[in-house]
DNA sequence: TCACGTCTCTACCATTTGGTAGAGAAATCT
DNA sequence: AGATTTCTCTACCAAATGGTAGAGACGTGA
């Protein structure tokens, strides 16, 4: 593996597509071409089609990880402001790479086991926000309420507004910079919201 | 049309094969099969792949305006409640007719032609909901923001819920009648917290 | 120089795709 | 009865799909 650049260029392209396509509707054919190779190029580097997902996926998982980690240790002990810091780090993408939100909601359309590759990715992060939403809440720190519905519907809110934004359009909203920074706005002031304690 | 079972009964499999699978990865012969007729008999009742589309959004759209009409007139004057009313008439075909809300989500996969066919059929009902809101904040009964996003954000917050039952999972959720009753309580909650005037 | 692993290519294949052509059954109208 | 419309069928087709086979170019180490 002396060139890795080939297998990179392919995975990041194949996420892009992936993600703004759907995965189901993305053709090898179509990932080459926007590479600049041919077909058998991308069956050299990933033994299938299922392989190279798996592959996506995991390049997915992993950018996604680092900046989660890194937001949930970073602002101090307030749980609102620690929510509010992951909030921000799973928007970043939405601005960077919108791709990446669109392509984690693909799981909902893949088979059970590109379903499980991927979980096992997510596992270890998602528990760890639970538990932390249910130690908060016993504190009273949060509004109480079931923590691991609770994780689902802030993933759901989060990634809805990054990766719908035809939905949005519909909406009236305007897709540019400012449009952005106003989305991002009202979703840090719709969380704080729903998760200020009674 | 003497008999309209057919063109139907294709509508409403095409509807639940879209919204589940995806619309990109479900071909004619798939539909054809579920329904138990021939491919050829689909274009004899649509004009083409695309036509068919389009009339399964007409169909789907039917199907969610009738709901959400009528809950946007049902309870009385206090906005929480129904914004609630809307929330709860959005949530119900998740259990009756998941298929439904995957299918308007679908719409970020689609060309240009079908997105605008579907948002002509939605546009009114968007519009009466983003100048309630307007008009409830001017008056101070709900937390103020900007209503356009936060229209927005309701509908990403309910439709996700509805259309991630995998990624539910991941967070633990269980996919039973009393899970779907959970998430429902939980989701109401949720908004009526994020909406609370301050 | 030779052998070897790395990388990309052309050529091909079986299957599936959306779509066309047109026949046949059956109901409906005159 | 005869003609017409409604509805579903069989038989195809050209294009695109994921995948196989195998050759050629390239650098590296012995």
């Amino acid at each position: 593996m002396v060139n890795g650049s080939t297998r990179i260029r392919i995975l990041d392209t194949a996420l892009d597509l992936f993600g703004t396509r759907g995965v189901g509707t993305v053709s090898l054919d179509d990932i080459a071409d926007a590479v600049g190779v041919r077909k058998q190029t991308i069956l050299y580097w990933f033994k299938s089609r299922s392989g190279l997902i798996d592959a996506v996926l995991d390049h997915a998982a992993d950018e996604l990880l680092v900046v989660v980690e890194a937001a949930i240790r970073s602002r101090g002990d307030e749980p609102l402001d620690r929510v509010d810091a992951v909030v921000c780090a799973v928007f970043r993408p939405v601005v960077r790479r919108p791709a990446l939100l669109g392509l984690i909601r693909e799981v909902t359309r893949l088979d059970e086991s590109h379903i499980n590759h991927l979980r096992g990715r997510l596992s270890v992060v998602v528990e760890r926000c639970v538990s932390y939403l249910t130690s908060e809440m016993e504190k009273g720190r949060l509004r109480t309420c079931d923590p691991m519905v609770l994780a689902g519907l802030l993933y759901s809110t989060v990634s809805g507004t990054g990766t719908e934004p035809i939905v949005l359009e519909t909406f009236g909203w305007e897709p540019n910079a400012a449009g952005l920074r106003q989305v991002r706005r009202e979703l840090r002031g719709f969380v704080r919201a729903a998760l200020q304690p009674n």
